[in-house]
RNA sequence: GCCCCCAUAGUCUAGCGGCCCAGGACGUCACCCUUUCAAGGUGAAGAUCGCGGGUUCGAAUCCCGCUGGGGGUACCA
């Protein structure tokens, strides 16, 4: 049996969209997960296709692999890690493209074209205006060996086109659809190799495949219409097809593709918008594959386990940022310890200034603090960026101001609240925060007492302990807050109070 | 325009000829729990399986047409 190798092949024009994302992800389960249990050793390879010298964005390679390892994402061979088939970086492979180009002329698969740009876009906008389909009109197709000589000696330049055959059919089968059939009348000459001598991406993908022994094609579905240029370069090269297979599109939520005006579509963006990667590998998974229609969470682990190839859906899917959301907070709420949420937490609180600088790991001085406020919070935050404020009356020391009218409990007046607080100020002394339990009976019995009801005694000591109505269960809250801390805002909340002049 | 892909509730999906007048999840709504908000629990609404023809004793499932959505149509990937 062979040996499975795949490859993810991006080209460095700008941030890695999530739609990449899952094509890595797939690429590893298949290559990690469903190659090994089938017996064979799966090869995961990232190659880098800067063919365009035009379109290239310094430092994205960079990003592209930082963001790949911040979601857990290995590849076994590539630019970085080096491997057995290198150089894994397209720009430092030309003379690969060029003698296969050469190998393709020679053969007659392939001829020069000496056309300028002016003249093929001329020959499009007059197909175009006859109502005909846009294309190159294979003007220097029949060039004679003489005529081609002689603009070659007179130092033309020129590109090397595809000799597509004018009649017949060309089959692409594809893992999830089937076989996707195509007349070659239909299909154009294209541009295999330019005149700056890098070859396009078809001649490209096709040589580094073959020459990296890739076994199965994955990719977007943009690539479905040239891929009968892909099948005959193949057959004209001499080399055996791998198995494509054209995963499905990741969709706006209003349709088309999914880009940085739906709220963030980079990576990037989701690391710095508080997700957690299992979060989204997990959430990804779930876009265009299912186990059973019933089990939704999934760690790397159990994708690895039983993600195949067969049961990814051909139809593209819409970005639901809810259910992302959703699944985010399942994870936090969930599947991560304590422990775990509050290492997450610490460059969040950092960055926003919540706590003062320092390691973001358990050596951190405020780790403790930090620990015992995601031990609270834990089932309540969606997004780790949601942090600094949720944990801010636990960690900081003085309170941001906020509204007096909140100390008011429904149905009771101001009145009543200072005459509750003036109360809780007197016994809260004597009571042990630190006991949850004796503290909720002292205050239970304050407000029988007082004549309230508990929620009208405790809503005011909520918000003046926190400065908002709502928290956490108000007695774990007070402990964590510690005695201090409470009395002082207990104080400072009946001086608000009085400042109403409404009592 | 031409070529290609796709088509089950608002969204992600299960279903691969009878078990389905369609199951799960997000979202929505209600109730329970309750010191607030969440979380959790229970339940509800929501899909004539895009439409129309076939095939079959029987179709969401197979075939054809249409419609809709998407992709491609570059010396970009």
């Amino acid at each position: 049996m062979q040996e499975v190798r795949v490859r993810f092949a991006p080209s460095p024009t700008g941030s890695l969209h999530i739609g990449g994302a899952k094509l890595v992800m797939y690429d590893v389960l298949f290559a990690h997960g469903q190659a090994r249990r089938e017996g064979k050793r799966g090869t995961f390879v990232l190659r880098i296709e800067d063919t365009d010298q035009k379109r290239f964005v310094e430092g994205t390679v960079e990003n592209l692999m930082s963001e790949l390892r911040w979601l857990g994402l290995e590849w076994d061979e590539g630019p970085d890690v080096g491997g057995p088939c290198g150089p894994y970086v397209q720009s430092e492979r030309t003379h690969h493209y060029k003698e296969a180009a050469e190998q393709l002329i020679a053969s007659g698969h392939a001829y020069r074209c000496f056309c300028s740009p002016e003249r093929l876009k001329a020959v499009r906008e007059d197909l175009q205006k006859r109502g005909l389909p846009p294309g190159y009109d294979r003007h220097c197709r029949n060039l004679s060996p003489d005529q081609v000589q002689a603009k070659l000696d007179a130092g033309e330049s020129h590109v090397v086109r595809f000799r597509m055959p004018r009649e017949g059919e060309t089959i692409v089968p594809d893992l999830l659809r089937g076989d996707i059939t195509y007349e070659n009348e239909k299909l154009e000459d294209l541009v295999i190799l330019k005149s700056d001598g890098f070859p396009t991406y078809h001649l490209a993908v096709v040589v580094d495949d073959h020459e990296m022994q890739i076994t199965h094609v994955t990719r977007g579905p943009e690539w479905i219409p040239t891929a009968p240029l892909h099948v005959r370069l193949y057959d004209a090269l001499g080399w055996e097809m791998p198995i494509f297979a054209h995963m499905p599109l990741i969709l706006a939520p209003t349709g088309g593709k999914l880009s940085k005006r739906h709220g963030g579509a980079s990576l990037t963006e989701f690391r710095e918008g508080g997700y957690l990667p299992e979060a989204l590998l997990n959430y990804l998974a779930l876009l265009g594959w299912s186990l059973d229609g019933e089990t939704e969470i999934f760690t790397m682990d159990t994708l690895l386990e039983h993600f195949t190839l067969e049961r990814v859906s051909s139809s593209p899917a819409t970005f639901d940022r809810d259910k992302l959301d959703w699944m985010n907070q399942y994870w936090i709420n969930h599947l991560l310890t304590v422990d775990d949420l509050a290492t997450r937490c610490l460059p969040f609180l950092i960055d926003a200034g919540t706590i003062e600088d320092g390691p973001a790991d358990a050596t951190h001085p405020r780790y403790d603090d930090v620990e015992t406020a995601s031990a609270l919070l834990k089932d309540r935050v969606r997004l780790l960026t949601e942090a600094p404020d949720l944990m801010s009356y636990f960690l900081q020391d003085t309170l941001p101001d906020y509204d007096a009218a909140l100390l008011i409990p429904k149905k009771a007046d101001a009145a009543t609240a200072l005459r509750a607080l003036e109360a809780v100020a007197s016994v809260v002394s004597d009571v042990d925060l630190a006991d949850e339990e004796a503290t909720e009976a002292r205050f239970r019995a304050l407000a029988d007492e007082l004549g309230l009801k508990a929620g009208q005694l405790f809503m005011p000591i909520r918000v003046a302990a926190t400065g908002r109505t709502q928290s956490p269960g108000l007695f774990e809250t007070l402990r964590a807050i510690g005695q201090d801390r409470v009395e002082s805002r207990v104080a400072q909340a009946i001086d608000k109070l009085k400042a109403t002049n409404q009592v």
